[in-house]
DNA sequence: GTCTATAGGGGGATAGAC
DNA sequence: GTCTATCCCCCTATAGAC
């Protein structure tokens, strides 16, 4: 996930990883200048607003999403919710960052519309991924909870970024607690 | 809940809401000044810094927990957990707010130590509440969750701010959604 | 306790040279 | 494509009068 050849893509990834650890608005072009070590204006060139480069994040989240979803099309469904949750592990120990979708919903009502659409449409997609999955394992034998799938990946939706939410707080003890009951929601109910 | 009489309770409780609504670092003195028809500078005279304000908004939604479980004391363990709740479906009808924990922790990398430690210290008073709470509840034959109760209040914790980042993006129905899963998890298991 | 005035820093954005 | 220089607005915070 971690494949940045050009300034433009590096720019993206150095970005997301900041949104991640700090938030859309306290992030700012002079830190990403910093590490690539060009200037402020440089960054102008390839996302004229602070907007444009928020969208390309949001874009290039979906996109690796879409990735994921792609190299475990043929897996097992606990398999591909595994990848999932791989992501997240990865996340909280990683400077207990939040996930994209978390991070543009925590400043949900200060981002421009177009970046709520963006935000949204990722949200549903995931969403959507999540239901068929769980249907998919339900059929399959490999999990055996009750309510409507619907139901459960709303609660994946939310437990998700809430994990890392009460990680960042509580601790590594607190997030894999969190993360375990996570899987134990596959399970009977 | 909203009962401030002088001007230092009443930038303490704008001030809440518009961290709530759009996160301590977009928020700014101005807003509140506009309000309350005094200039910004006059905030200034009641705290000093914005760190003794944002320290003030999480010691005020601390005790308004504390009168919570105070007022329900003797209470049924669901009526104390329904009380919890009833904050949450006001927070997302309000304006699709978030609450205190979660506004501070989606900021918590770029808070203050002071901050950082008043915030988790308020976790774990609502943490231990609500495993005792859960525990109550139980015992009394109200719930019949088969997990360790000190999981499932983790999982609350998760689960409330959750619900209200996903509803800030996929609307009431997914907030409702999550809340009524929220609720199946004290069932059976 | 509230005001005016202002310092001082940060950060998004643009112009124009190289 | 990257630079220097600069504009301009926003926001926290302070000084000092009333």
């Amino acid at each position: 996930m971690n494949t940045a050849q050009n300034t433009k893509d590096r720019i993206v990834e150095l970005g997301r990883d900041y949104m991640q650890r700090i938030g859309y608005h306290s992030f700012n072009y002079k830190q990403i200048a910093l590490e690539l070590n060009i200037k402020n204006a440089s960054i102008h060139h390839y996302f004229p607003s602070k907007e444009d480069l928020g969208l390309a994040v949001i874009e290039k989240d979906r996109q690796d999403f879409i990735q994921l979803t792609q190299k475990y099309r043929k897996a097992k469904a606990m398999d591909k919710l595994e990848a999932l949750i791989a992501n997240y592990e990865y996340f909280f120990s990683e400077g207990r960052k939040l996930c994209v979708l978390s991070t543009f919903s925590s400043s949900y009502n200060e981002i421009t519309e177009r970046m709520q659409l963006a935000a949204s449409q990722y949200g549903e997609l995931v969403t959507s991924w999540l239901t068929a999955t769980l249907k998919e394992g339900l059929e399959a034998r490999e999990f055996s909870f009750k309510e409507p799938a619907e139901d459960l990946a709303n609660v994946w939706m939310a437990l998700m970024p809430g994990s890392l939410l009460v990680g960042r707080m509580g601790g590594k003890p607190t997030f894999d607690r969190v993360i375990g009951s996570l899987r134990q929601t596959l399970k009977s109910s």
